[in-house]
RNA sequence: GCUCCGGUGGUGUAGACCGGCCAAGCAUAUGGGGCUCUCAAUCCCACGACCCGGGUCCAAAUCCCGGCCGGAGCACCA
């Protein structure tokens, strides 16, 4: 029945599908302002795929509803933080279309900090303690107090200002923000809010002694940042039962909170301690080298922002835990890119082989095929006469000894390591030498003969592939060429190229 | 161990909150075919899934219970 439905009216199904075209949920209680929302992330490296998903699901909320987007980076671990990082991310976000409409850095927002602190310490919902780690750990598995906590708001704002003005050593005090010391989960429980770092900041220097732990300032900001909305990765749904608490004291409105689940990346490097060591000591050539998962990788790679696009708003805000999946991602770029990637023959590990031939033949390439729209772009044209054709040793080792056809040349025959031509059509010594295979299905090869430079394509895994390319190739450089029968690759300069995928 | 969350074709997902129109949609991969002087793109066809076991109900992918499997949190990181 679908069948022939689909046989003899197929514009019913298409003019459905289109319709039913896939997008994200609606987000519950917008108002006519839109939305306020925010990315948070840390200036520890620039940003890699896995961050993407969390731009790109802010952003299209954003297209939809209109409103703000506001980039928070969060800066209060001065021990993680990588200078650059804070331009570099705003360049992943812009390459990523991305529109943030406004940047704030916490580390200018520390007195805020301070001073919200106060009033909670002042309510007796919040209390600094000096009392052993340990001790304070383990009292909250058990569900009982530090000493401190049972103390007056009085004698707690005494040591918090005492620890404003550098009257205790690091480690030896923190500031913690109540919750419930019988919260069924031992993760929700009390937790730190401040704690003295003497690392300096790569901004603010040793100006501050006293940083916020994360759970503090993002509740903070959140609020006076004015969200409506937070999407936040699923690993933060206990911060947000505690960031909660400090909402509930200070009778603030909450913000939405959507959780979605971790998306892993297999066979591609993220961690950025990892990757600051081996840029150090020389293993990777880079933030954007092609073995990384970083936004500069993939943008060094030739893909473009909007597979990226497509493919998060195709995986949803689901908290199901998903794998990112290479192959389906490739396929969104390659739909992008096919038509406007130029087309030129690369041969990789080549073998020479000897053509005598008296006479010269005539080469018209279609630097583009007719289906991709660009057909009227033009061709490469190339005289091919005595001396050598290069084909490469993978079309070689199938090849010997049969007939094949070098794509827009002609006929050849293949013998060990001579290469000799037939006829530009069908003609008595093709058949003669072809006698049983159908002609239709005569392998169709690139070349190259005469008009190649060196060149070599560095692969995702690291290795490199070493040829020749048509010299013609050097004329699109800074695009993703279509190398034929090969894949894309993106043509940095005159020696060198990036895979991008097959 | 404790507290949460989740398990739909090979892969990525939609549907689940508010049971029926789901003998389950889309994409990708694979196989076949059309177009094409690329193994690309494009078009058509085919293939293939509700973790297991109970329960509720006229009716369960959807609700309940148990099991199994997976993930997250339990930091003076974010």
């Amino acid at each position: 029945m679908t069948g022939i439905v689909q046989r003899e009216f197929p514009e019913l199904l298409s003019s459905r599908t289109k319709e039913e075209k896939k997008s994200l949920p609606d987000l519950p209680d917008v108002g006519n302002g839109g939305v306020v929302m925010r990315m948070a992330p840390s200036p520890s490296g620039p940003l890699h795929i896995g961050h993407a998903r969390m731009a790109i699901l802010n952003d299209e909320y954003l297209r939809r509803y209109g409103g703000k987007l506001i980039l928070r980076i969060e800066d209060t671990n001065p021990s993680n933080i990588e200078p650059d990082a804070y331009q570099m991310i705003q360049d992943d976000l812009r390459w990523l279309g991305v529109n943030f409409t406004e940047v704030v850095i916490q580390s200018k927002r520390f007195e805020l900090y301070y001073s919200e602190m106060r009033k909670l310490i002042e309510e007796g919902k919040a209390y600094v303690s000096t009392s052993p780690t340990e001790e304070f750990k383990s009292r909250k598995q058990q569900g009982l107090p530090v000493r401190e906590r049972e103390e007056t708001p009085e004698e707690n704002l005494e040591r918090w200002e005492r620890m404003l003005s550098g009257g205790y050593e690091k480690g030896e005090v923190y500031a913690v923000v109540k919750t419930d010391l019988n919260h069924p989960n031992p993760a929700i429980r009390d937790f730190i809010a401040f704690r003295i770092i003497d690392t300096p900041h790569p901004l603010e220097g040793d100006r501050y002694r006293i940083y916020p732990m994360m759970n503090f300032s993002v509740a903070i900001d959140d609020h006076f940042l004015g969200l409506t909305h937070v999407i936040r990765g699923k690993d933060h749904i206990a911060n947000t039962e505690k960031q909660k608490y400090i909402f509930g004291y200070r009778g603030w409105k909450q913000p939405y909170y959507l959780h979605y689940g971790k998306v892993s990346i297999e066979n591609t490097i993220l961690k950025t301690t990892f990757i600051k060591k081996g840029i150090r000591n020389g293993d990777f050539t880079g933030w954007d080298d092609p073995r990384l998962g970083t936004l500069a990788a993939f943008r060094k790679r030739g893909f473009d922002p909007l597979a990226i696009r497509r493919y998060y708003v195709e995986s949803g805000i689901g908290s199901v835990d998903t794998t990112f999946s290479w192959e389906i991602f490739y396929s969104f770029n390659r739909k992008i890119i096919d038509s406007r990637s130029p087309r030129h023959f690369f041969v990789s590990q080549p073998v020479s082989l000897k053509f005598d031939f008296e006479g010269t033949l005539n080469a018209d390439i279609p630097l583009f095929p007719q289906a991709s729209g660009n057909a009227e772009k033009g061709s490469r044209r190339y005289k091919v006469g005595k001396g050598s054709i290069m084909i490469s040793s993978q079309d070689y080792a199938k090849l010997n000894g049969e007939l094949v056809r070098l794509k827009d040349l002609g006929y050849f025959k293949v013998e060990s390591s001579r290469i000799e031509y037939l006829g530009e059509s069908i003609n008595e010594d093709v058949q003669k030498w072809n006698p049983n295979r159908p002609l239709g299905k005569v392998p169709i090869i690139h070349w190259l003969s005469g008009n190649e430079v060196p060149f070599r394509v560095v692969k995702p895994d690291g290795t490199v592939d070493s040829g020749f390319v048509e010299n013609d190739a050097l004329n699109y450089i800074g695009m993703v060429h279509q190398f034929e029968r090969y894949g894309y690759v993106n043509v940095l300069n005159e020696r060198e190229g990036y895979f991008t995928h097959p």
